[in-house]
DNA sequence: GTTATTTTTTAGCCTAGACTAAAAAATAGT
DNA sequence: ACTATTTTTTAGTCTAGGCTAAAAAATAAC
C-alpha cells in the first residue's frame, strides 16, 4: 500500500512521462507538484528504493512496469470517479478535477469494479481522455488543433489554445464544450477554414477559430 | 479544514458521546480508535486549542456545537456513501464500512448536496442508522432486543446478539437480515412470544429468537 | 579547456501525529 | 485518612514529508 503522498508523486511521473521522453527531472516533478525539487529528489530516492522507478542521480527518474502499473490504476480511478460525477451527479466537467483527485486514492478494488460496471466501463472520461482497462492498458491519443486535422478525421474537444470571452461565448453558441466530438467534413487549403460536424449540425469556420481548439485523437 | 487525523478523533469523540453520557475520556477514545491514550492527549488538547471541544485536565472532553457540526458532517458523509455502495453499487452491508470510512472524508459541500439528491435524500442508512440532514439534525433512534418491543411497535434490524450459525441460518431462511423492518403485530406475556410482520411474511417467534435480535427504533 | 551558471543533491531543521516511559492526579481499599 | 492502584498527563523520541541553505555535478560560455 502506498501512501497518499507517494500515490500523488507517482501520478504526477507517469504525466511528466507521457509527455516528454526519457527520464523526469526532479525538479520537473517539483514544479509540477507546486513543491521543492529538494523534496522531490527525497521521494524518488524512496521510491527507487521501493522498486517503483529507477532512478540516476543527476540524471531523472523513470517508471518501472510496478510504477506503471499503480499509475495507471490510480488514472482509472480518476477518471472512472469523473464519468460518476458528470454522467450520475450532473457536475459540469469542469467542476470534476479537484473532487476527482481526492477520490482517486480511496482504495478498493471490488470498489472499482462496481463502479466501472455501474458506469457502463466508458473508455473516455468526460474531458476525453481515456480510461485505461483494469490491466493497465488504454486507447492512445493524441492532442492537436482542430487546424491539424483533416478532412474525414475527427477529435474531442479537450480545451481550448486562447480563452477570451468572446470566443468561449462562440463555443457556447455553437454548443463546443469539453468531450464534445468533432468530425470534419471538409477542409479549405487556400485559407485554412473548415467544414465541421458537430452533434447534428454542419457548420462553417474560419482558420482562427480551428486554431485555438485543443483536439483529442485516437 | 480539518486533517484526516482530526476528523478521525472528532467522530470518534461524537459516537462515544452518544452512547455515554458526560465527558469522555482519553482513554476511551484511545481503546476506540486503536491507539494510545498519550496520542488522544495530544489531540485533544489541540483540538480544544481549535474550539472543537472543552477539555478539562483527567475529566474528559465534550465536542462544543462547533464539534458537533463537524462530526453529524463526517456521519452524514459515511452513511450517504454507504447507501450509494448499496443501493447503487450493489455491495452487501457487511462490506461498505471500511470504504465509506474512507469515502466519508471527501471534502466537497457540492458533492454531498448532490449525492444525496441522486440517492433520494435518504433517512437512514442500510444499517438503519439515521443520515443528519444537510444541519445536521437526524432523528434519534435507541437500540433495543426485538423482546423489548410491544405490540404494533416496529423497529429495524441492526445486528445480533449471539451470531450461532444455526441463528444466523434461521435469520436468513426468514430473510431478516440488518436493515430489515420488522412490525410487532403481538406478543405473548405468558412467555414472552411475538408475532410479527417481515416484508409480506407474517409469523411466530419465540422469546429466544427475540432475545438475541437488536432493533433500532425510532 | 577553464570559468560561470544552472540544476540537482545533501545536510540540517520543522511540524503532525504516533509511541514509550516516567510523573502526577484521581480513585479504591483498608 | 493513608496507602495502593488505576487513570491520565507530560517529557522525550521517532517517522513521514515538507522546507532552506549550502555543496556538488552538469551544462553553457567564452
Amino acid at each position: 500500500m502506498y501512501s497518499l503522498a507517494e500515490e500523488n508523486y507517482i501520478k504526477t511521473i507517469f504525466h511528466l512521462q507521457q509527455t516528454k521522453s526519457g527520464a523526469v527531472s526532479t525538479n520537473a516533478i517539483a514544479d509540477s507538484m507546486d513543491t521543492k525539487a529538494s523534496s522531490a529528489t527525497d521521494m524518488v530516492q524512496k521510491l527507487a528504493e521501493k522498486k517503483v522507478l529507477s532512478y540516476v542521480k543527476y540524471k531523472g527518474a523513470q517508471l518501472t512496469e510496478k510504477g506503471k502499473k499503480i499509475a495507471t490504476r490510480i488514472v482509472r480511478k480518476h477518471r472512472l470517479w469523473e464519468v460518476f460525477l458528470v454522467d450520475k451527479l450532473g457536475f459540469h466537467w469542469d467542476e470534476v478535477h479537484e473532487i476527482a483527485e481526492q477520490l482517486e486514492h480511496i482504495h478498493s478494488t471490488e470498489l472499482i469494479k462496481r463502479l466501472d460496471t455501474f458506469l457502463g466501463s466508458p473508455a473516455f472520461d468526460p474531458h476525453g481522455d481515456p480510461i485505461p482497462d483494469e490491466h493497465g492498458n488504454f486507447i492512445k491519443t493524441e492532442k492537436k488543433l482542430l487546424s491539424q486535422l483533416n478532412k474525414s478525421q475527427s477529435g474531442v474537444c479537450v480545451g481550448v489554445k486562447e480563452s477570451s470571452p468572446e470566443y468561449l461565448q462562440y463555443l457556447d453558441k455553437k454548443r463546443i464544450s469539453i468531450g464534445t466530438k468533432i468530425n470534419v467534413l471538409g477542409k479549405e487549403f487556400f485559407d485554412g477554414s473548415m467544414v465541421i460536424e458537430v452533434g447534428r449540425d454542419q457548420f462553417f469556420v474560419s482558420k482562427k477559430i480551428a486554431d485555438n481548439l485543443y483536439v483529442q485523437t485516437t
